[in-house]
This record gives C-alpha cells, structure tokens and sequence, in this order.
DNA sequence: AGACAAAAAGACAACGTTGTTTAAATGATT
DNA sequence: AATCATTTAAACAACGTTGTCTTTTTGTCT
C-alpha cells in the first residue's frame, strides 16, 4: 500500500504537506496542492485510517449491536436511520449482529470498545427489556428500541400508548362503534401498553367500554405453526360481531381476512380493520390493503445517533411516535 | 484509555512483556503472566485495535457492502452466513449499507479500503446484475446474490435451474399432473431460470409440456399497490384448471390463498401449492402452510467468507442449490 | 562450581499518520 | 535595500502497538 511519505517523494514536497492536503488544510498553496492530488491520483493513495485513529484519539467510528434484530424485517430501518444521520456527520457505524444470550453482547461489546468507538447503539429486534452486560456502562451507550432495569442509560421507544390510542380514535372517528382488538401477549410492554391507549380512545371519547372486546392470541412463528388467531377472530365475529377489528401485528390482521372472507364478511365494507407494524410487504399484499400503525424504526435510529453525536449527558428515556399508515382496510 | 505501558507500570514488567501475554506468547513464565494479567483486570486495560493494526499491517477486518439489502427480511441471513465464519476465524465484518445508485457503492468501498479491509462482499438484496464501481478490482471482492458483467469478480448465486427443477419434480412425483407456474417478470434472471427447470423437470418425467402453463405475473410491492396476481390466479384455476400451482413468490402464494378460496378450492387438498423464497413469516401464516423452496441466502453468506478466507484467487462463479421446506400446501 | 544451552524478558525501532515547533519563503512597509 | 510580519513548508516527536535483536535469567550437564 502507498504511503503519505511515497506520495510527498513522488509530488517532491515533504510529507506533512501532503498530510495537510489529504486533511483540507487551507495552508497549502495552490501549485502545491495541485502536485500533491496529481501524485494520490497517480499513486492511487488511500489514506490509512488505522494509523490516523492511532495518532488522532479519535475513532470516528459509533457501534451498533444488533440485539438478533435480523430476524424480523422492518426493524432494520434502525439501522438505516443510524447510518443515515452517521454518515451526515462523516462518522462511521459498526453493525455487529448478536444473538439473544448475554455473553455474545458482551463480546460484541468489547470488540467495539477495542475500536475505540465514540458510542454505541444497543438495538433490540422488538420493544423488550433487555439485560445488558456491564462494560456498556464504560462507553456512552443510548438503547433503541428496548429498556434496561438498570435505568442509566438513554433509551428510545415506540410510544406504544399513543399509537393504541391513536388507531382507536381514528377508527371510533371514522365512525366504527365496537370494536375488538386482537392484542399479543400481554405480558409484552407493547401489548400491554397499546391496550391502555385504546381504553384511553374510548374514554376521550365517551364511547362505553362494553362496546371493546380485547383477548391476547398467540400467534404461529416461522418454527412453531399454531396460532389461534383465527379460532379468536371467527368466535369473535360471530359472538360480539365488532363493526372493526385491531389486530397486534400485521400478520394476525393476515390471518383474520382469511377467516373474515371464508365467513362472507368484506373487509373495509363490512368490517374495518386496523393493526400495528407496516411489517414489509405484508400490507400492500391483502385487498383492501391494510391499514396500520408504522413503528418509527428510522426516526428511533435517527434519535439514537443524534443523542450519541450530539454528546448528550443527560440521561433520557424518550418515546417517538407511531405513523398512522392509511390505506383501505377501515 | 490506559495503554500497554501503564499496564507494564502497574504490573512491574516491560512494556513488550504485556504484548506477549495480550497475545497469548507461550514465553511468558506463569508468575509474571498472572501479574500482568491482574494489572489489565485491575485497570481495564483494552488494546487499542488501531494501533495494532498499523503496526501488523493487517486489519483482520472484512467489508461487506450490502446492496439496498435491506428491504427484503430473509436476505439478511448473507449477512449472517458470513458473520458466523468471520467470527469463527477471528475475522470482523464491518457492514455498510449502500443504496443502489452507483456514487454510493464507490464511497463505501473507498471507506472499506481506507480500514485497509482484507476482502469485500458485494452482496445485493435480489439475485440479479449489477455495475461495479472500478475500485473494487483493487481487492479481493466476492460477489453474493448477483452477478457482473465484468467476470473478473467471483461469485456465489442460487441455483435458480435446478430450484425450478426440484420444485417441479417434488410435485410431479406426488402425483400432480397439471401445473401452472405464476412466475415472476422474466426479465429477472431467477425467472428465466426458474421456468427452465419446471421444463426440465417435465421432460425429465416425460410428462407433456400442455400440462405446465406459465404465465408471469406483476405483483405488488409496499408502494404500489397494484397486482395481478389475484386475475391470474383466478382466471388460470378456471380455464387451465391446473391441480398445482407454482408461485414465483411467497408472497404471490398469499394472493393465491385468497383467490383460491373465494373459489372454494382448498389448498392442499384441491390445489397444490408451492412457492419460492421461504419468506420471513410468510409460510407459517398460510394455512396449510407453504411448502417453499428456501433461498440459500445463509450458504451464500459462509461461501462468500469462505472464499475470501482462504485467499483463493481462481475466479469461479457458483451456484448454491435452494432447500426444499416442506409444508402442507401441497 | 563452572560451562553452556535454552528460556524469558528487555531495549529499541518501526508502522503511517497528525500535532507542534521551527525554519524558510514571501510580501509589505519603511 | 533593509526590516519585519505573515504565509507556507519542513523537521521532528508522538500515538499505542508489534517485530527484531540483545541481554538476562534459569536450568542442565559435567
């Protein structure tokens, strides 16, 4: 590989001039720095960034562990919402993909301390608590997506109250009067909280609470295929027969067309159906196409890197809003 | 940051003794090793990964350049494939994501190179052709999932022919006789092929080329939401009648559920279905499950580390064979 | 105990940069 | 033309490691 020194023998300046021109520095006449970019032209000189980390103290590098964020699609806008504000402020992102077990963070954790990273972003695949292995505590670290007991570090989450009330005021406004809602597991942060948001709904707007049905369903997995989705939605239908239906993720709102079609039920006409994710192509798959509460992946990678760059000290635990994604479904 | 020589201070030995015992030198006696491995413990002492990379001239760092890679779930198992090598061989992969136009891939490269990475993964989110930023022929680079006009790059694809081959066959030898193929646009390479080796499989059986109809199909995407998958479904069940049907896409196979059950016709009993992809959650959400030929997106990931690895400098261009995931559907 | 080989640890330079200090070139002012 | 201030470039050290060479320590054999 060239060096600097190469360079500055080939332009015939010393090396620190050509330092100075790689850098932008303005001291540089103009005839020098014109022989200084031929010769990196000619020699095809790349600086070494390991050596100018080195000598600089400065890494220029923000690290990014993926909390086995791979598995489930959408959740990667984090990643392109860190990369995006990164790059804007010519800093660079190190992904490392982990797996779920501590002791891989942890390892993930120091190979980027060794890099010398300036921060890091610890990103969960969806809105969880999470155990963190203690040498995060030694870099600035802004969790994404998910919370820690151990409330010292910054974190940002989905606002998973307002997205529920806000899907359910939607549809009460749009003149939907009993509704059912399909929640996940309760014993989910996202669940439980979305569910408050639609009791929230109902009460903002006088709508007796009778007229909301909630049940958890379990839902199939890549792995295991049972799901009692669509057991819950044809009971549901034909027992408290809602007027709209929200579904805890898009792929239960798959399920229910299904079982609302095979029932003679239209959905959009006869029933309106919301749900939360904008997971994919899911969406722009069903017909009508399904309108849903977008989680803001990107806007949370944004804030997480924004907070890191911005050499924030404060230690805060923000929420961002869902996106009302409306299409035929209601 | 405390450094190698306060660990050398603290534990009472040489500066180069702490080198040694940091990289595990067998010439260490055991009551100084203890000593100074007590003294990093004690300081949390980190070598600094860029010092040692500009004095070994070595990174140990691979790039990977992720084409737009990220709008499809499954393709990040490329990703995954290559990390889990990477990983085994001590290797780092430092991940950049790059959108499709040209300007953007050099730049990554430029960075990658500028950490003097020791090879480059040019992977892309669908298997197709793509235009090569010149830099790259400046170290070694691997294509996954795509492939150049400039054949001085090796590469690594899935094996398009003989996934249509084997889905096809797997049918015919259940006893299905007359099958239409929903392919996609064939101007994609994975559909030419694709429908290549549906043919292949009927002749290799000897059954009659009028029992296979193939028709390609345009399909929705999450921004336009038009398709015509649905028409085609409906129309071919009702004038071809095939007993299978072939989708070029998961999610084309969720459209079909849909038609075909407003036809009355059961999948798995009156209408075998399979599909290409093994998409995300796509598969376990149908019922009967989809039966789908997986993408060897992990392989394609280990082959392409593998090949950088060993350093291996013949140019090969290889096909890895899909996997048959069998479900219900059919 | 003395000689010698082998093992272990130290000294010092080098990696390719950038920061700091010093020197040279340039230009303005008298 | 001499003086001085300013601009520009060079010299040299430093960053935190590892490679190489040298010295010291240890252990074995006579």
């Amino acid at each position: 590989m060239v060096t600097i020194k190469q360079v500055a023998t080939h332009a015939g300046v010393s090396f620190k001039t050509v330092s100075r021109v790689v850098n932008n520095d303005p001291t540089v006449k103009k005839i020098n720095r014109d022989k200084v970019v031929n010769s990196i032209k000619e020699l095809g000189y790349r600086p070494n960034r390991a050596a100018s980390i080195t000598r600089r103290k400065k890494s220029g590098i923000i690290g990014f562990i993926a909390d086995d964020l791979l598995k489930v699609p959408y959740t990667f806008d984090l990643i392109r919402g860190a990369q995006k504000v990164a790059w804007e402020q010519n800093k660079e992102l190190m992904v490392l993909n982990v797996t779920e077990d501590r002791y891989s963070a942890e390892l993930a954790a120091q190979h980027l301390m060794e890099h010398r990273v300036e921060g890091i972003i610890y990103a969960a695949m969806y809105h969880h608590e999470v155990i963190l292995p203690e040498i995060l505590l030694e870099c600035p670290t802004v969790l994404a997506n998910c919370y820690c007991q151990n409330t010292q570090y910054p974190s940002i989450v989905p606002d998973e109250v307002k997205a529920g009330e806000t899907v359910a005021l939607a549809l009460l406004d749009a003149g939907y009067r009993k509704i059912a809602f399909l929640n996940l597991n309760e014993q989910i942060i996202a669940a439980q909280d979305r569910k408050q948001g639609i009791i929230n709904a109902f009460i903002l707007r006088g709508v007796p609470l009778e007229n909301l049905h909630i049940e958890s369903v379990f839902h199939g997995s890549p792995d295991k295929e049972v799901s009692n989705s669509r057991e819950a939605t044809a009971r549901i239908a034909r027992e408290f027969k809602p007027d709209a239906i929200i579904c805890g993720q898009d792929p239960i709102a798959v399920e229910a067309y299904f079982v609302l079609q095979s029932m003679g039920i239209q959905v959009g006409r006869d029933m309106g159906i919301a749900s939360f994710d904008d997971w994919d192509t899911i969406p722009a798959l069903l017909q009508p196409a399904l309108s849903t509460m977008a989680l803001p992946h990107f806007d949370m990678g944004k804030w997480a890197m924004e907070y890191l760059l911005e050499e924030r000290q404060d230690i805060v635990h923000e929420k961002l809003p869902f996106t009302l994604v409306k299409r035929g479904s209601y």
